[in-house]
RNA sequence: UGGCCCAUGGUGUAACUGGCAACACGUCUGGUUUUGGUCCAGAAGAGUCUAGGUUCGAGCCCUAGUGGGCCAACCA
């Protein structure tokens, strides 16, 4: 079926080819993408955005978007207006704009005919004792009291509700199906409950409210959605959705002829990244961040102003895959995504962030120069601009040192470099403040080395290239640096609260000196500072001065050098091996399902490999093994190593070891028993 | 002491429905480069959770085990 070129199917796609292909005609595809409008969309939400509206977009069928509003205390008009904008902005178009509320009276004349029906009764015992009956996962449930009343009790009951005459909490519609259904969902459930609430669209038409189940479904069939799709944690609603499906097809088929189908896919997790709504409602509630489009924010206004385009997005979305496994994605993904659009469009323009001042002793003190500056070697139509060049200059702080070995490429005392698009300099001197920090270098150029003037020395190699801007033109802008809002990797996860993960460092707020080619730029204007990465304007940006934030940095495999560097100043062999640490993980991944005799060999092994880590390379994995047995029981055997060696016992340790010893699972009880 | 879902390199997804595991990110090497970016060339890294079974042949099918997830809101 595939074409050659086309992309292999994932599992919706195939589900709705075979449709297709048993008799389902093309026309009648239909899907929707239904948000509950209690919050703002993230990065999550894209997922099931793209899922709905891409397969919208390859059968040119038709997507709605369907505000799921049954609970009008959580939900408000501002969040409906922020979904649009959002959705729009990414780039897709809804064929109709839905809300559930809208089908309320055709709910409850269905909720009428299921009475009539012997199929739901009213219950009128508390939330409590309902819960009470309703056993556990393991234990099956009892049936209400009020199971059989008799319909005109029910029918009677059930319009006084509608009615007002009763209080919240006293009395609820409930489906009769199974109280011993080993599907918790099935036993019972509860229809319609009574809320005195304001509706952000039908006010007070209504006193009752349906819940999600007993609207979702009907809902997709009202609108003869051929494919309802959503995330995995609806898997057990399936079976109450076809139960209700089939019951109000019974009461309406000749209106709605097509039944709905949900399936469901792995929703979208990201690393250092929380996605509940709740808990990005807490960030805003609390200050953390300065709003819901905070650009640390994962939430899809927050990217938009962080800089990141709807295509990047978009590729991003595209190449995390569909499928029903949990997957926790890794940010450099995304990171990846936008640096590969920004860095076909964004214009580069010379922005010092760090600023220190370089003179250049042999060039006349009252010249200006107008220098050619391509805008974007990527795109040969984005022409080219004059860049002022001068004798003083601001160039960034990390680009000189006094002295440094022959892997830094930039400017050191005695050497050459080229300043972007102008001449090459060569560092003669430096002048120090009383703590010996550097004021201000000295140097020579070359005059005869202007970039592009076609010159023998023109055409000189150096090694390295800086951005600079000249001090006289300069303009100060404000930059906003951002850092990940988390320091753990899977702040949601974890047994603490995710608020103690913040990172304290997540902004860095500083002021830079910027080419003078700025002076009309819009909120959300795109840009490469050369060298440093991608920065975009910010609406807080005024007449009198520019607000950039960063979006993502270029990829930088300078600074990865230095960082490993310090990290292991010994790198005696430059050929790449596997990390210790790494290889005992992996070890770990299985040693739950190794024969005893083979554990016996594995832990052997890391026992031995063990000889070379440090306590702190074993320490983040307290936390990020918490989940998976087998690395648990990996770091244990480590951990039991390093206590020999004389590693102390610190809280850390001691919690991890009492959490261990505690656990269901042999294997790893054991092993924390020996420490 | 239950039901349902899931298990492929570090991460995420593929594998034409049973035919010697591929792509992307990440990592590493080298080249080009007036961005330590981009681009180009290349490399390492899994033998598909374990144990059985069916089969000429299993990552795909079956059984059991192990591990992970979801389910007990008058939320969605």
């Amino acid at each position: 079926m595939a074409t050659e070129n086309s992309k292999p199917l994932n599992f919706i796609e195939q589900i709705v080819e075979d449709d297709l292909k048993n008799g389902l005609s093309k026309k009648d595809l239909r899907f929707r993408f239904p948000p509950e409008p209690n919050g703002y969309l993230h990065i999550g939400h894209t997922k099931a955005i793209g899922i709905s509206f891409g397969l919208g977009e390859k059968y040119d069928a038709p997507v709605n978007l369907r505000f799921d509003d049954t609970n009008p205390t959580k939900e408000e008009q501002a969040y409906v207006d922020a979904i649009k904008e959002d959705i729009a902005w990414l780039g897709y178009k809804w064929e109709e704009e839905c809300y559930s509320s809208d089908y309320f009276d055709q709910l409850f004349e269905w909720a009428v005919l299921m009475i009539i029906d012997g199929k739901a009764y009213v219950d009128s015992q508390s939330s409590e004792s309902m819960a009470e009956q309703k056993g556990t996962p393991t234990q099956p449930g009892i049936d209400s009291p009020y199971r059989n009343r008799t319909i005109e009790q029910n029918l009677e009951l059930f319009q006084q509700m509608r009615n007002g005459d009763f209080e919240e909490g006293t009395h609820v519609l409930r489906a009769k199906i199974d109280m011993k259904h080993t599907n918790m969902l099935m036993r019972d459930p509860i229809m319609y409950r009574i809320l005195h609430a304001s509706h952000h669209r039908t006010g007070t038409n209504w006193c009752i409210y349906p819940m999600y189940d007993w609207t979702h479904g009907e809902s997709d069939y009202i609108e003869q959605i051929s494919h309802s799709l959503c995330s995995l944690e609806f898997k057990p609603h399936r079976e109450l959705y076809n139960w209700f499906k089939k019951c109000v097809y019974n009461y309406s088929a000749h209106k709605y002829p097509k039944l709905p189908k949900q399936r469901e896919f792995a929703r979208l997790n990201l690393n250092y990244t929380i996605m509940s709504k709740r808990k990005l409602l807490r960030l805003v509630e609390e200050g953390v961040v300065s709003g819901w489009d905070d650009p640390r924010m994962p939430t899809i206004s927050g990217l938009r102003r962080r800089g990141y385009t709807p295509k990047a997005i978009k590729k991003f979305i595209n190449s995390v895959g569909v499928a029903k496994r949990d997957n926790i994605i890794d940010v450099s993904l995304l990171e990846f995504c936008v640096r590969e659009d920004l860095n076909k469009t964004a214009p580069r323009i010379m922005a010092v962030l760090n600023p220190v001042k370089l003179t250049i002793t042999n060039y006349q003190s009252d010249k200006t120069e107008f220098l050619e500056a391509e805008n974007n070697p990527e795109d040969p139509n984005s022409g080219s601009r004059k860049l002022p060049f001068s004798k003083t200059l601001y160039i960034e702080r990390d680009d000189f040192k006094e002295e440094a070995n022959n892997k830094y490429f930039r400017l050191t005392i005695g050497k050459e470099v080229r300043l972007k698009n102008a001449y090459i300099i060569k560092a003669e001197s430096v002048i120090k403040d009383g703590q010996g920090e550097i004021q201000e270098i000295h140097c020579t150029y070359d005059p005869k080395s202007l970039s592009g003037s076609g010159t023998e020395e023109s055409l000189r190699k150096v090694k390295g290239t800086l951005h600079w801007v000249s001090v006289a033109y300069a303009i100060e802008a404000e930059v906003r640096e951002y850092d990940r809002l988390f320091s753990h990797e899977a702040p949601d996860s974890q047994e603490e609260d995710f608020m103690t993960f913040l990172n304290p460092f997540s902004l860095n707020q500083i002021t830079a000196f910027v080419e003078p080619n700025i002076s009309n730029v819009q909120p959300n204007d795109h840009f490469q500072f050369q060298r440093l990465g991608y920065f975009c304007v910010d609406k807080d940006s005024t007449e009198t001065k520019v607000v950039f934030n960063k979006t993502v940095g270029l990829r930088d495999n300078w600074a990865k050098q230095t960082q490993k560097a310090t990290i292991s100043p010994k790198q005696s062999n430059p050929k790449q091996e596997r990390k210790p640490i790494d290889v005992i993980k992996q070890l770990g991944k299985k040693y739950t399902n190794l024969s005893a005799e083979k554990q016996k060999s594995v832990k052997a092994e890391i026992i031995q490999l063990s000889a070379n880590i440090l306590y702190e390379e074993l320490e983040p994995l307290f936390a990020t093994a918490t989940k998976k047995t087998g690395t648990r029981i990996a770091v244990m055997i480590v951990l039991k190593q390093l206590l020999k060696k004389g590693q102390e016992r610190n809280q850390q340790i001691i919690d991890f070891i009492e959490k261990a010893s505690t656990d269901s699972n042999k294997l790893l009880a054991e092993e924390a028993s020996t420490l």
